[in-house]
DNA sequence: CGCGTAATTGAAGTCGCTCAATTGTTGTGG
DNA sequence: CCACAACAATTGAGCGACTTCAATTACGCG
């Protein structure tokens, strides 16, 4: 790495700052310090889908040009640590550690990807959001592992993000929102600032883990 | 590969049979030869949701044990060529060329899962049973490329099966299956054998290529 | 042939969407 | 400090797409 501090910059991104352009490819590699960035497809006729967030430290780039398009942009403010494409390609045809890394890192978003198909296949509007919760508190709120009790963060997107993350729409995640915040399952203050006091009751409604209908599902 | 050959094993597999269990690891890696195989991913109610298909000559198999637990199942018979996952992690700590293969095939993977959380996220059931027939057809039928005017294809799935893949229910999709054929789309024989003479009027309802409704986008 | 599963089709219900109005928040300039 | 504008979020009412439930038909296989 330290062949690599030489070539290496920082920057701070603005929300809403796009990363890599459509159908563009990324100049540089980089590191995520801070912040949150969105990872979008969409359609020619503008819907479009969230397919991946970045916490940090992830990794950002592109590593060989996909065919599809795919579109990075700076949900919140973002600070990066950026390598130029060129240096990070050399170095990977040297080191294969570099490489396996990378290897790594990729089945992780094909990991995430795929838990994210299931909620947006499977999961109803309550779940969703309720997953989606749980997703950011467990990403972002000062790295509490997955044992904490209780968490409070900043949602990294608005509410029109949310539903492009989850498949619905804004007024849909509005709703749900304020209906969790009935059951006092959370608490917002903000509209943006989340506090979650117990935890196991928002992954009660994620789904999954009982029937989702009140009755056995094996009948007679 | 002339010393990978000395250890591979070929086998035939009937539709239904399971390749990988939940939460456990397969025992080998294969490439699949024929047939199709679905990767699926399940919630402890039962719902459950398709993740992936794979499709000759795609690579099968858990790199490094991925944290969550995957199914994957031969969803037609299908024909493997299998190698002792030993060997195979054997061979990629001595040749980097291995893992970079299949860094490419999961970013490939990456790439179709990130398309497909498109499809459910966004789009309507029509679209959703008309881009999974595209999907099919460009999978599936001799390998035609993409620039085939026509296709003749068998189906991997059951409606069930397309119904997991799409976040539909089999009705729905049955529905859509046979509005396609009203309308001179397709041509459906056997329930599962389905001819498509013009492939872009199958294309023009995947949706994305125009606005949805018959209005512009931009109003004033 | 007759059984079991898959597929189709219909009718009714519901969840989430659309449209629309209102309220809340943030940042800017007077 | 307040007024204002621009945008985000909330809330309501009505509708429509998809689901659910149920009945029927088609298909594959012993």
């Amino acid at each position: 790495m330290a062949k690599l501090a030489k070539t290496s910059s920082r920057h701070s991104v603005e929300p809403g700052v796009e990363l890599i352009g459509d159908a563009e490819t990324l100049n540089s590699y980089s590191n995520v310090l801070s912040g949150v960035v969105k990872l979008t497809k969409s359609l020619s006729d503008g819907r479009q889908q969230i397919v991946g967030l970045r916490f940090a430290p992830d990794f950002l780039g592109q590593p060989f040009k996909a065919k599809s398009a795919i579109h990075a942009e700076a949900a919140t403010t973002v600070s990066l640590c950026s390598f130029p494409k060129a240096a990070i390609e050399q170095m990977m045809k040297q080191s294969p550690e570099l490489e396996h890394r990378l290897l790594r890192q990729t089945l992780n978003e094909l990991d995430e990807a795929r838990e994210w198909m299931v909620t947006l296949g499977c999961k109803t509007a309550p779940e969703k959001v309720a997953s989606f919760l749980l997703m950011i508190a467990r990403n972002i709120d000062s790295g509490v592992g997955p044992a904490a009790r209780s968490a409070r963060f900043d949602l990294p997107l608005t509410r029109a993000g949310i539903s492009d993350f989850l498949g619905i729409t804004n007024e849909t995640v509005s709703r749900q929102l304020t209906r969790l915040r009935m059951d006092g399952v959370i608490r917002i203050e903000n509209s943006r600032r989340v506090t979650v006091d117990d935890i196991s009751r928002l992954e009660q409604r994620c789904g999954g883990r009982w029937p989702r209908r009140n009755r056995p599902i094996y009948e007679t």
